[in-house]
DNA sequence: TGTCAACACGAAAACGTTTGCGGTTCTTCG
DNA sequence: CGAAGAACCGCAAACGTTTTCGTGTTGACA
């Protein structure tokens, strides 16, 4: 087992001091050709890499994001974290995952402890406990601190840091408006509580559309799932909610869905209770996933497009880190596209 | 923005040196019990916590793990990384991610830019790419470097370091012993090529199965699928082999597939030719994910334990970190236990 | 009053880098 | 032949810690 090279050794194997060779490897021309040559010889033989660990003390810059999110096992986290990792990697930063667990404490404990000067800056999308209890101190303490943070998906308006969302609104009621051009009359919607600011926004989507085309709101189509924490844990509690909501609503004949598992799980239900999808009745999610993909009947939903957002966020980090001080750029919101990918849970538009 | 405190503020702020407040903050009987509180106190004022870089370049060593995978957005992986971080953050580590997408190169130069001092160790899986090229050199030379690598799932038998696995040998065996005694006579595998260990494993179970019944191998029964890389992509190329490979072999009634992505594409293959399934064929898939929990029907599968191998991979990992340089312990290969996970793509066992 | 231990604290080195500045040596030109 | 200027290289500080060792001040005790 060779030990690591460093400036040190190859500075006294070589007899010259640590700052030549520094400077040697670096190429500067107050080093002699000869030196040089002799310098970076050795290094390359002995494989000689700089101390990272080192250079981030002395740079004050660590080269390394840090990304935190409510849950990895879930596609569309998943996806992001492939954009950023896409992007960061091609920017010489390197990245390091949190997971809250939907947990507030842990959030708070994984921004503590990477905050100190583990990284420079930080990616996330906040725990749903976290938004359900209010308290953000910890996100102003670390901005504070001169740690710029930018947000994905799950967003909190009043905070200083660039953001990267859908236009939920908009590609909710978009969604909605398709299922009512398909002729659906009495569409549903399986949303979450609305402290989490995607439901709503999707619910507000949802609305809008049935105003523009003069349909009544019938609040008893509108279910918002109770799940504070992770929700692949809890699938019969899911289930049973549906369940209760599709039964007491037998005239629905169209579901939006403001995630995948909702709409699969949806369809599960449906199916139990007879209905053919999407003869008897359409539905559109949200999040175009694995599941989404290979369920059965594949189905039509709005992809948020996690890669793009991923590196979109980096982007937005990494530009930030690498503005002067004193550019203070004031922070920005963008908004990525979304599509509809139409399957087989929607008739097919002619 | 207040500046993140630092000892040497501190210790100017109040009059003292830069190693008494270090003292006073460990709590070392060296400092008076008043000099003790006034630092503690205006520590905690000012919110100070030591910075972990300037610590890591300090102890040499930097608490955090390195963890490679061919791809992020992929179940399995995900659940193993979850496992990974539950066990590291119990133990004050933190995991910093890096993908390889599957390509040699890209897992040569995460290895690199990693080991450059930024971890203490690793936990990977190999690229499949790497696999099918036989190139292992960087992977021996972080070993040789001091660097400890745990490998999970798809390892290579002669390498240095512990190793996290199922016995895929003896788990795909029952998955097709279970097909046999649910009465199946022609049972086809959907495989990948055999560099990849766990294919070559899981077709040997297969084969093993077949031959403890007195049943014929049939070579055309055995499908090994051709996807060098990720496999989320080319979905249509992994249709089309898969429908000519059911085509051809009209007589199998049920299939054994090496993952669930596999299982879900022949089911969806097979109601396109028009069989029902259990009655006409039954399926078993290995790694129990989403796709296999909300598939159509529920699929009946091997679960691989992700979480337990992710935790089962940190403790190793952490446990040889923090032993001492000299006790030099034998490499470990801990097999993790599989459960077959019976839904609705198979016959009730009575 | 002199001695010694206990106590409280500071100086400095170390981890591995980079870099401004200062110091040699050698060339070259007046 | 003397001096100016290249050309080449080393010193030391700095990043933020921890820790060993040393030092000065007290107090107790003979």
């Amino acid at each position: 087992m060779k030990q690591k090279p460093t400036l040190k050794l190859i500075a006294k194997e070589l007899d010259v001091s640590v700052s030549t060779v520094s400077k040697a490897l670096r190429d500067s021309k107050e080093i002699g050709k000869e030196t040089k040559e002799k310098v970076k010889a050795f290094a390359k033989l002995y494989n000689y890499r700089p101390n990272n660990i080192a250079l981030s003390l002395k740079n004050r810059k660590t080269q390394t994001l840090g990304v935190i999110i409510p849950e990895i096992v879930h596609h569309f986290f998943t996806t992001v974290i492939s954009g950023i990792e896409s992007y960061a990697n091609e920017h010489g930063y390197n990245v390091i995952v949190g997971l809250s667990n939907e947990s507030f404490k842990k959030e708070v404990i994984n921004l503590d402890t990477l905050a100190n000067g583990s990284i420079d800056g930080f990616i996330m999308s906040v725990a749903k406990e976290t938004l359900s209890i209010g308290d953000y101190h910890h996100l102003h303490e670390t901005i504070d601190q001169g740690i710029p943070i930018v947000m994905f998906d799950r967003v909190l308006d009043n905070m200083d840091c660039d953001k990267v969302i859908v236009d939920d609104v908009r590609t909710s009621q978009q969604a909605v408006q398709k299922l009512i051009g398909n002729g659906s009359k009495n569409i549903g919607i399986i949303s979450t509580k609305d402290y989490v600011s995607v439901g709503r926004l999707r619910t507000e989507g949802y609305l809008k559309a049935l105003e523009k085309n003069q349909k009544d709101v019938n609040l008893s189509y509108i279910l918002k799932i109770h799940d504070e924490f992770s929700s692949e844990d809890n699938l019969e509690a899911l289930e049973d909610q549906i369940s209760d909501f599709l039964s007491k609503n037998k005239d629905l004949d169209a579901i939006f869905a403001v995630n995948e598992l909702y709409a699969v799980t949806a369809m599960k239900v449906a199916r139990k209770l007879g209905l053919d999808i999407p003869h008897d009745m359409q539905v559109i999610g949200f999040t175009d996933g694995v599941l989404s993909k290979h369920a059965y009947p594949p189905l039509t939903t709005v992809s948020q497009n996690g890669f793009e957002m991923g590196r979109t966020a980096a982007r937005l980090l990494i530009n930030r880190l690498e503005k002067d001080r004193e550019e203070i750029e004031r922070f920005e919101t963008v908004i990525v596209d979304t599509d509809i990918i139409e399957r087989e849970t929607t008739h097919k538009s002619k």
